[in-house]
DNA sequence: CCTTTAATTAAACGG
DNA sequence: CCGTTTCCATTAAAGG
């Protein structure tokens, strides 16, 4: 498409930018390290009251180029990660100036980061990494980490205040709960390549339960935790990186490296060696994680692909959708050499944001930027009706991917008012619209907790997190 | 055709 | 409280 091409030479040119802000900021960056620590602090602090932010950001010293602070980015005072899809690496200067003040590992290397490195706050994290671990150690017997599948009352979701956090710092673009019924923590992804924790059990514990780390240079695109294995959590990233979190081990290993843009990742339930995801413009690929060799590739689309789903009962169906302005279901019981084939193919007239499969996996839900939302249904999805909802978000915001609950009844989208929109596929409408004064900014990206009915998070464009629950 | 510009939009920050 | 900054979306329209 040709919005693609405009996008490439945005990217080009903000790369240049950055890479001179980069410049920049190395040449008096002794001055501002004190100032950096020392408010680094205070952050967490704070994350719970954003409005009241004591932050400063680093005063810009030019009007020209775009500056952005490294504290601002999530990111520690040394560290900087560089992208060079398009022009020769900085080498001299720049390596030279920063290597006199850091001796940390970049982002961008391709090896793996240490937790402690990737560590954006001063405090330390082993409470979050004793949560983990311990939940992982509990017996299989008193594991509860099945999925449920029941109706529930919308009338029952509340948000309560404590349940509102700034996990991090800019935009959210994925959001994700441990699916455990043992645990109440989300992980988020933000533009800047931080991945943020935030555990909403941490009553009587030290800290606010809310710890962020920067394995990415760029925006994190995905993530997945392993149902069976929870202290595994991968992550994917527009600067087509997939590392891959050994909470035990406490590294953020690589699994997967390019130089093409990761929109999008996925994986199937009965499969958690494999990863399914959205490289460059257009093409899906199947990574095999233990013999760390790309399994399939396929060309599905003509532009990048926002969604990858899987229906959870047909396990070898799959969803896509586009920027091309489709969202396609594919068959993948007979790949080869060949693609998968196509059960059914959706055109819309803008960008399909997103596409997924209900709990039962008779209907699929599609979001797109013509403003509408669509359920398709019928034994072979030939059924569909529309729904009206206005999905410009502008370019400060999130798109929005209308989510199903916890069965076939509802889809919950965020609309541009500070609200959730939850749609009815039995009566075919807007139903009601989920609201509260705690939420002040508008939720882009969702996802219910698999294992608690009636349990929501809210991701905004400003790194703030809303969980209602019942 | 391809390339480039402008306009849109919400929220955090800071004076 | 209000003006400034954000700048990895997206599209339409203008320009070559």
């Amino acid at each position: 498409m040709t919005g693609e091409k405009v996008t490439e030479y945005e990217r080009k040119r903000i790369e240049n930018i950055k890479r001179n802000e980069e410049l920049l900021a190395s040449l008096n960056i002794k001055s501002k390290l004190s100032d950096l620590s020392a408010s680094s602090k205070r952050h967490r602090v704070q994350a719970k009251s954003y409005k009241l932010s004591p932050e400063k950001k680093l005063k810009s010293e030019t009007p020209v180029v775009i500056r952005r602070s490294l504290r601002n980015q999530g990111m520690k005072p040394d560290s900087a990660g560089l992208k060079d899809d398009f022009t020769e690496p900085p080498k001299s200067s720049l390596t030279n100036l920063k290597s006199q003040v850091t001796s940390n590992k970049s982002p961008r290397e391709l090896v793996p980061i240490s937790m402690s490195d990737a560590s954006t706050c001063s405090q330390s994290d082993a409470v979050l990494v004793n949560k983990i671990l311990s939940v992982c150690e509990l017996s299989d017997t008193k594991k509860a980490n099945g999925k449920v599948r029941v109706a529930i009352d919308l009338k029952s979701m509340e948000l309560e205040p404590e349940n509102v956090a700034r996990v991090v710092p800019n935009r959210i673009l994925c959001v994700k709960f441990f699916p455990s019924a043992d645990m109440k923590m989300v992980v988020v992804g933000n533009k800047f390549g931080n991945v943020g924790f935030w555990n909403l059990d941490s009553e009587g514990e030290e800290g606010d339960g809310i710890y962020m780390y920067h394995p990415h240079p760029g925006p994190v695109s995905a993530i997945l935790i392993q149902p069976f294995s929870l202290n595994k959590i991968i992550t994917s990233c527009y600067d087509g990186q997939i590392r891959s979190l050994d909470v035990e081990k406490q590294t953020f290993g690589l699994s997967y490296t390019t130089d093409h843009a990761i929109f999008s990742m996925s994986q199937r339930l009965d499969d958690v060696n494999s990863l399914y995801f959205g490289e460059g413009h257009g093409l899906v690929r199947v990574w095999d994680e233990r013999s760390g060799k790309s399994s399939f590739s396929w060309e599905l689309h003509d532009s990048r692909i926002n969604t990858i789903d899987f229906n959870p009962v047909n396990i070898n169906m799959m969803a896509t959708s586009s920027s091309d302005g489709t969202a396609c279901i594919w068959d993948l019981r007979k790949v080869g050499k060949s693609k998968p084939k196509s059960l059914k193919v959706i055109t819309r007239k803008r960008a399909v944001h997103a596409a997924y499969f209900s709990p039962s996996g008779s209907l699929l839900a599609t979001t797109s930027l013509d403003d509408k939302i669509g359920v398709l249904s019928g034994a072979n999805y030939d059924d569909e009706f529309m729904i009206n909802h206005y999905n410009q978000t502008g370019r400060w915001l999130s798109t929005f991917k209308g989510v199903w609950g916890w069965d076939d009844s509802y889809i919950f989208v965020g609309n541009m008012k500070r609200g959730v929109d939850v749609i009815s596929t039995e009566e075919r409408r807007l139903v009601t619209t989920l609201e509260s004064p705690n939420m002040t900014a508008i939720p882009c990206r969702f996802d219910a907790h698999p294992c608690k009915p009636g349990m929501l998070a809210g991701a905004t464009s400003g790194g703030q997190v809303y969980v209602w629950s019942s």
